[in-house]
DNA sequence: GTCTATAAGGTGATAGAC
DNA sequence: GTCTATCACCTTATAGAC
């Protein structure tokens, strides 16, 4: 508590270039910005992080960390697969627009670093596993149409995303720049997405 | 033909810019690169191209363009419902596989500057105009199952454009980094996407 | 049109006082 | 821990010779 350390002080640090780096990316981003944003001066941020490449690597590293680990909780979930869908993309796309911004940041720092991704590699793999297990059962089962897990799990995900990080498009060509519409459009996508994915799959 | 103005270096210009600028961005580019990838120098970069924002312009309306104008022919064509989707998405990621980064480096620029969009505004909304109608007159006529327009365009764009701006991530989570496995599934997408998604819509 | 040289300002990072 | 001052380098852009 009393702490000589102010540990405040690096919060503010962490929440200033979580904000500039996510929305300028890794070259955008500024230092001095940064520092103005946590009203401190830049000579305290390397104090805190050696350099601007450090703190960058921790900002992606939370911001990736928090796309993922809720995967697990539905997903291992014993229940019936179109429950799983459903339960999913609610949580997915609430998820996403609790950070709208974070995904084409990611996405970005993908593209032009691939391997920032070999550190979760292992982490999503695992959480992965039993839901494409589950996938496969109930195609074999002829319970659904024949789809590779790989498939379905791509087109889920694109479904959620997509319509997130191409807000800009989207809004303006699909609902004339109305953003009302644009919101109500995505929330309603929390319980449509699914429906729409589970007809498709589904034998009737 | 032969003119003192060798039309070629600009043309040189032109493809150095839009790798550099595609893969970096525009915070990421360097005209020093760009020049060097021209084979020129910096001056004469700005003797073309005043600053490297009215370079960075140019680019990235080319790229844009190169992605809307397709959609024209396939729309408007007076097809069956189901069979202009099949050749929109056949068509589509068929653009998107010569022009892979051209997605990723579109949206992320106009999520740091959605004004940019303003100038293709009317030319996109009227290229999209057709197909709603059509998509709402089928939805009208009971032929497939109630879907907003604008839902199922989104859909549909998601499914085709996502699996690849996501590819560092796909790649390695889905296909354990074997990009033969991964250019595969993308490939066998140009029908399966269509198919995925007129399974959802269709009336049994 | 194309080059070399250089200006002018920005940017990450450190030294050193408090 | 926090600050001011400053360094060393990078980057865009221009001046001016050919």
């Amino acid at each position: 508590m009393s702490t000589a350390k102010d540990s405040s002080t690096e919060e503010k640090i962490l929440q200033a270039a979580e904000q500039e780096f996510i929305e300028k990316g890794l070259s955008g981003a500024r230092m001095q910005q940064i520092a103005d944003k946590a009203g401190i001066n830049k000579a305290l941020l390397h104090y805190y992080y050696r350099s601007k490449d450090k703190l960058f690597e921790v900002i992606f590293k939370t911001a990736f960390q928090a796309f993922f680990p809720k995967f697990k909780r539905i997903i291992n979930d014993d229940i019936d697969l179109f429950d799983k869908i459903r339960g999913f993309v609610n949580e997915y796309i609430t998820l996403i627009l609790k950070n709208p911004n974070i995904p084409i940041f990611i996405l970005h720092e993908l593209n032009s670093n691939p391997d920032r991704l070999s550190i979760f590699f292992s982490q999503i793999n695992i959480a992965l596993q039993p839901l494409k297990l589950h996938i496969n059962k109930e195609v074999e089962a002829g319970n659904i149409r024949p789809i590779e897990a790989e498939t379905l799990i791509i087109n889920i995900i694109a479904l959620c995303v997509f319509p997130v990080i191409a807000k800009p498009i989207v809004k303006v060509v699909l609902f004339n720049n109305d953003l009302e519409a644009y919101n109500l459009m995505i929330e309603k996508r929390k319980t449509e997405v699914a429906e729409f994915v589970i007809n498709s799959i589904k034998i009737n």
